[in-house]
DNA sequence: CTTGACTCTGGACTTTACTCCAAGGTTTAT
DNA sequence: ATAAACCTTGGAGTAAAGTCCAGAGTCAAG
């Protein structure tokens, strides 16, 4: 069977079948070709955009933000340049995220240090970890050779 | 002056007023002293504490994930190894993160770079760049040298 | 000592992102 | 061929995270 019907895509995707109803209203996904009866009927990729929207609300990005990283693609109605700046400011943000989360992880290795060497401290290590003013002047300029240890991912439940 | 109100504080952590005092009631902050009159009396550190919830927000962690990491600290009436466990819980979901936006990140720049050398490619790329299967239908858990596989459970409980 | 800015509380309202429901039509397995 | 399991729409309801408001008290400048 070369199509899947909502429900089949919610399934895969693992979400609820309101959110594709939901999405596709917004927006974020383009309305599918019907049946003659009215039924949805999807190509696998949708599987895919679905994903991607799911992972992205996970890393911080709202609806909005999510429409526009899916808005940039090349093709010939798009003018390159204006993608390339759109995408540019993206990458900014992605790195300001990435260097976030670097600092938390670097704090919270420090303290399952410390509690190996069993030292005692009462302060809270964390609270210095994202407090210099994002959205500043600073350029950042990244390290090469960033980690990569974990294969799986965890599914941060809410 | 020594202490903070909850005016200026909102200013120089740059959220609302009405913000803090929903911090308090979640417990994200802990009750400040008072004044004879009633009004909050901060420290300054309140200003690093509301920032880096601010920060922890835009990386996608909710208002309880953010007290669980505010929570991880060591003093002499918590148990080290429960710390170090939570703290490493924390790490790898940060790893995971992290490893989501450099794939967003590599294929945003790899997106600039066609656009740099007059490539037009019709499809999405960056719709690639979260789909590792995270949990499909099937859920490997290696836990204690043993590898489990087991199907996730259904979802429509209506 | 008055005036305007600030703060207090409790509760109501808003936004975002779903999630559920009703009432009906369609598909599929037995 | 009939029931179970789908799907349709529009609209209502929910949870999280604020944000606003009213009515009253407090503070600081002139």
């Amino acid at each position: 069977m070369k199509y899947l019907s909502i429900g089949q895509l919610a399934k895969q995707a693992e979400v609820n079948i309101d959110t594709i109803r939901y999405y596709e209203r917004r927006g974020l996904l383009s309305p599918p070709r019907r049946k003659e009866s009215g039924y949805r009927q999807y190509l696998d990729d949708a599987i895919v955009r679905i994903r991607f929207i799911k992972h992205a609300k996970e890393l911080g990005f709202s609806l909005d933000e999510i429409a526009e990283l899916l808005s940039l693609k090349l093709n010939p109605k798009t003018k390159c340049g204006d993608v390339k700046n759109r995408a540019q400011e993206k990458i900014s943000e992605i790195e300001g995220k990435i260097q976030m989360l670097e600092r938390m992880r670097l704090t919270l290795v420090r303290l399952t240090k410390m509690c190996e060497e069993g030292k005692q401290v009462s302060e809270c290590p964390i609270l210095d970890a994202l407090n210099q003013n994002v959205g500043k002047e600073i350029e950042m300029t990244l390290k090469s050779g960033m980690i990569t240890i974990r294969p799986l991912l965890e599914r941060s439940k809410r």
